[in-house]
RNA sequence: GCAGCCUUAGCUCAGUGGUAGAGCAUUACCUUGACACGGUAGGGGCCACAGGUUCGAACCCUGUAGGCUGCACCA
């Protein structure tokens, strides 16, 4: 038996074992095993992120759900991969380009390479680098050199964390059978005619320079002002007419006013025009229903070029639209030459000082209200009219899609977990709007539409070389939403979709989740011959069965983990300061379903401190002989304390297997957690010292062989939580040659012993908590009128022997004289007891414990004897109820009894 | 405005009708023979507040306050 080292080590450890497992290929999935399916896909994180916590929980989670069901005897898929991320990685790019000099030198290669920005000579750029002037090709160019260069990051520290993902597997968004499955759908869906190209207000980012969908709109509030102006009414000089804005800075673009048709103030002004201050125009004073007479004062500007609304109402009263405002954020109008070419909020503060120049400002107050930022830029979106590619989600699946969408969550065909996320979902889908699908970015799929002289052509493949594609490229989600089936092949599909479990945040529940049970209903990757309405088609085609949400991490205040505020912790620097299995059992313990973690470095700390335990506890169990794998206690005498862990074992099983049933990740770490440091550690190794150190005893067999199957299983147990400990520990103990990976999963023994014993080690436990002090102490706590035997090497008076049976309360106790043991042992009929002599000496000690143990039994006592007394409690609890109370009364009093004439006796 | 979640020890959180719990922190003691990444003993709580249901409420119901999140509005 080797020795283990005085602490867990885990770096070596995970190093070795982690290259082990990729040997042996031990995570490939394969469509021909027979063994049932379970498959898990990665959420892909960008090509070119870097691990966060959020990915270490997220992905920790998915890699208990695989491990476990590898244990549960299934053939196991968790594939991986990455996701483009298209404005995000180009944005990072572009940024990235500005340093030229900092660039990775695979990328400054390629940019080297580019004759029309590159100046040789000169060795710097010719011009500045952005994409504007690199170009689409050349940008693409640059940006797969980064990903190639970045994108393996995020991979290889998954690794460090332990997922066990099919690598071989490792897809990526922009791989040419991904991009063949992204523009086939689009084809598909644009053939349907569910996607159309339509001129329509978005919303638009001035920094990132594209389209962005509602779901990408982050509304923030802003401390900003409420400006009060007025309008000469044409038709009546010298009447005003006073507007509420917070924007007048596009107030060139004002093609009318509009009023409430029901608002009795300005009823009789409908039909008359007022006049713009600039440029000079007069425009109409038109009815919508649209206007809040509460808010302001009643009378609302209409910029159909630039508020959503306002567009609304200019088509419904045929209004003209003026753009002032360019792609960038800048004022556009030569009429009106002090603001033209301005920033839209310097703008705003030119507009409303030359509104003072003409008397025209009434006033101007603060005004508190959320405005809608663009995720990537960090800017205020600005709604704008612009062509772009839409899908109507409410033409899918033939009309029904939403209808459908809805029925596979409420019937649960989809399970979510927490169930309250439904709720969301289904709001989203009630109220869904069309889709935004293209995007200004060069990285990303490019739209599959091909345009000559007016004609229009959807398909994968350029028809002709007159024809010219579309500009721009898809929403990054408008590929990842085929995630879940594009990334398998037909064989693997038909194994492995739909998938069991998916693992996700909250926040992307409309970006993606909500997405992708869509597209497996609309574009039928089971190729299901099943009437989509039907339950059968749904089962068929649904994405997942399950979907975890994880709840957010948080730093210690609360505040969200974020780049800027420099609260997000290293992972890998935890990895290898405390381990992988630390970190993972650390957080999971913590992570109860679907709430948000506040997350602080102790609780790894304690994950790892719970390895070295569990380390221990087996260090400690080799120091005593060989480990037998295949430990049966049933065919041994059993100690009291090993019948307890046994059973203690069941239970614990059972718990686990419920916990998992149900997703409750943390109660199962803490379950295992109890288990192994207070029922493991500090009691059932504290006791099995007697018989491991008595060679006479006689369960000292029992002991060893309960320790070796108890461990057995905690190992099996634990897999999920901390592979490489159990690994470890599973090949150096000698459990099996084979790895623990594919060992079967415990089940509840079918053990049989009378309560008796479990219920002695129980009563022990109770009053005796912990370890050490077990030795004096838990012979006190033998309350049991049990005629006793005793073996010890020790000469013993015969007051010694009076003051020990009556600390037992023995019935008697026998001193056995023949064949003294190496170590006192104590015989009853409930079972052997080791027996330290220490506790004796003590016996001062010993009573102001008794005097505490029976100020204890008496409130024990008094509260059990007014639960019993208080008739109409009686008479309204269940009948069981109060017997349990007559019971424990009855042995308060005993206990009670005992302990006083216990303490008579000292 | 609508919806969801949260409020329990100094901190981070479990608990879900029947004796208030864990880890960390803290106090005292212990180099001890698996483990100082450890052990023993302690201190610390009107379970946010107010009503209600119940023999009994941290737990169920209603309301209030505070915090967080999402959606809508956002002139």
């Amino acid at each position: 038996m080797p020795e283990l080292a005085k602490a867990y080590e885990p770096s070596p450890v995970e190093e070795k074992l982690y290259a082990a497992w990729l040997d042996s290929n031990c995570y490939h999935a394969s469509p021909e095993s027979t063994k049932p399916a379970y498959s898990i896909v990665i959420p892909p994180p960008n090509v070119t992120g870097v691990l966060t916590m959020g990915h270490v929980l997220n992905n920790t989670i998915q890699d208990i759900l695989c491990r476990k069901a590898r244990l549960d005897g299934h053939e196991v898929l968790w594939l991986p991969g990455t996701d483009h991320a298209g404005l995000a990685t180009q944005t990072a790019v572009e940024k990235a380009l500005r340093k030229p000099d900092e660039l990775p030198p695979r990328v400054r290669e390629v940019l080297e390479s580019l004759d029309h920005v590159w100046d040789r000579t000169q060795n710097k750029p010719k011009l500045a680098l952005n994409r504007h002037n690199i170009g689409r090709e050349a940008l693409l160019k640059l940006i797969w050199a980064w990903t190639k260069d970045r994108g393996g990051i995020i991979i290889q520290q998954l690794k460090k964390l332990g997922c066990s993902c099919d690598w071989e597997r490792e897809r990526f968004t922009m791989d040419p059978a991904y991009h063949q499955a992204v523009q086939e759908a689009f084809v598909n869906l644009y053939h349907k005619g569910y996607i159309y190209r339509g001129n329509r207000m978005v919303n638009w980012c001035p920094a990132s320079l594209t389209a962005i969908s509602d779901e990408e709109v982050i509304s923030t509030p802003q401390k900003g002002k409420l400006f009060t102006m007025r309008y000469e009414v044409q038709e009546r000089p010298g009447v005003f007419l006073e507007i509420a804005t917070t924007r007048p800075e596009t107030l060139m673009g004002d093609t009318a006013v509009a009023v409430n048709p029901r608002d009795p103030r300005y009823q009789s002004y409908i039909g008359q025009h007022v006049l713009r201050p600039f440029p000079p125009a007069s425009i109409p004073i038109v009815a919508d229903e649209h206007v809040d007479f509460e808010f302001g004062t009643g009378v609302l500007k209409v910029t159909p070029a630039h508020d959503k609304a306002d567009f609304e109402i200019g088509q419904r009263h045929n209004l003209p639209i003026i753009d002032v405002l360019t792609p960038d954020g800048k004022i556009n109008c030569p009429a009106v030459p002090e603001l033209h070419g301005l920033d839209r909020f310097e703008a705003r503060k030119k507009s409303v000082e030359m509104l003072q120049a003409l008397e025209l400002l009434v006033k101007e107050e603060p005004y508190d209200n959320n405005v809608g930022f663009s995720e990537r830029g960090q800017v205020p979106i600005e709604p704008r009219l612009s062509e772009q590619w839409f899908l109507d989600y409410r033409k899918m699946l033939g009309g029904t899609m939403i209808e459908e969408a809805l029925k596979a969550v409420r019937e649960q065909v989809i399970r979510f977990y927490p169930e309250r996320w439904e709720k969301v979902y289904n709001h989203w889908l009630e109220n869904i709007q069309d889709w935004c699908l293209s995007r200004q970015v060069f990285w990303g799929h490019r739209i599959p539409v091909w345009y000559r002289n007016g004609q229009t052509k959807a398909q994968r493949e350029s028809p002709g070389a007159e024809w010219i594609q579309d500009e721009d490229s898809m929403d990054t989600w408008a590929s990842s939403w085929l995630w879940a089936y594009a990334t398998m092949d037909e064989p693997t599909r038909k194994k492995f979709y739909p998938t069991n479990a998916l693992v996700t945040g909250p926040d992307i529940i409309f970006l993606w989740v909500a997405r992708m049970i869509i597209a497996g209903l609309e574009f039928n990757p089971a190729q299901s011959a099943a009437d989509p309405g039907s339950r059968n088609y749904l089962e068929a085609n649904r994405a997942f069965k399950d979907v975890y949400f994880t709840g957010l991490i948080r730093d210690k205040q609360g505040r969200k983990m974020s780049k800027s505020l420099g609260n997000s912790p290293d992972p890998l620097a935890l990895i290898s300061k405390f381990g992988a299995d630390g970190i993972r059992f650390g957080l999971m313990r913590i992570a109860p379903q679907g709430q948000d973690i506040r997350f602080d470095e102790k609780q790894v700390e304690e994950g790892r401190n719970f390895c070295n335990k569990l380390w221990n506890a087996c260090r400690f169990r080799t120091m005593h002989g060989e480990i037998d794998p295949l430990a049966d206690p049933s065919q041994h005498k059993l100690s009291p304390f090993a019948e307890h862990i046994l059973q203690t074992l069941d239970a614990v099983i059972t718990k686990i297997d419920a916990g998992f049933k149900n997703y409750e990740f943390s109660l199962i770490a803490s379950t295992l957690y109890e288990f192994v440091w207070d029922d493991l550690c500090a009691r059932y190794l504290e006791t099995a010292k007697a018989d491991f150190q008595n060679p006479d005893s006689p369960t000292r067999a029992g002991t060893l062989a309960t320790f070796d199957y108890v461990l057995n299983k905690v190992l099996r147990l634990l897999h999920p939580y901390t592979p490489f400990l159990t690994e470890e520990l599973w090949l150096e103990l000698g459990f099996s040659k084979e790895t623990i990976q594919f060992q079967p999963w415990p089940t509840v023994s079918h053990f049989t012993f009378s309560n008796a014993g479990p219920q002695l080690a129980r009563d022990l436990y109770a009053t005796v908590d912990t370890s050490r002090r077990l030795r004096g102490e838990f012979l006190i706590a033998l309350n049991k009128k049990v005629a006793f035997k005793l073996k010890t090497p020790h000469p013993i008076t015969n007051d010694e022997l009076s003051v020990l049976s009556s600390l037992i309360n023995a019935e008697s106790l026998e001193l056995v004289s023949e064949a003294p043991a190496k170590t006192p042992m104590l015989f009853s009929p409930l079972g052997d007891l080791y027996l330290p002599l220490d506790g004796l000496i003590d016996l001062a000690q010993e009573k102001i414990r008794l005097e505490k143990e029976i100020l204890k039994a008496q409130t024990d006592l008094d509260r059990e004897q007014k639960k019993i007394s208080n008739e109409k409690m009686c008479a309204n609890a269940p009948a069981e109820k109060v017997l349990e109370w007559k019971q424990l009364a009855q042995e308060a009093q005993e206990k009670l009894t005992n302990l006083q004439s216990q303490l008579s006796q000292l």
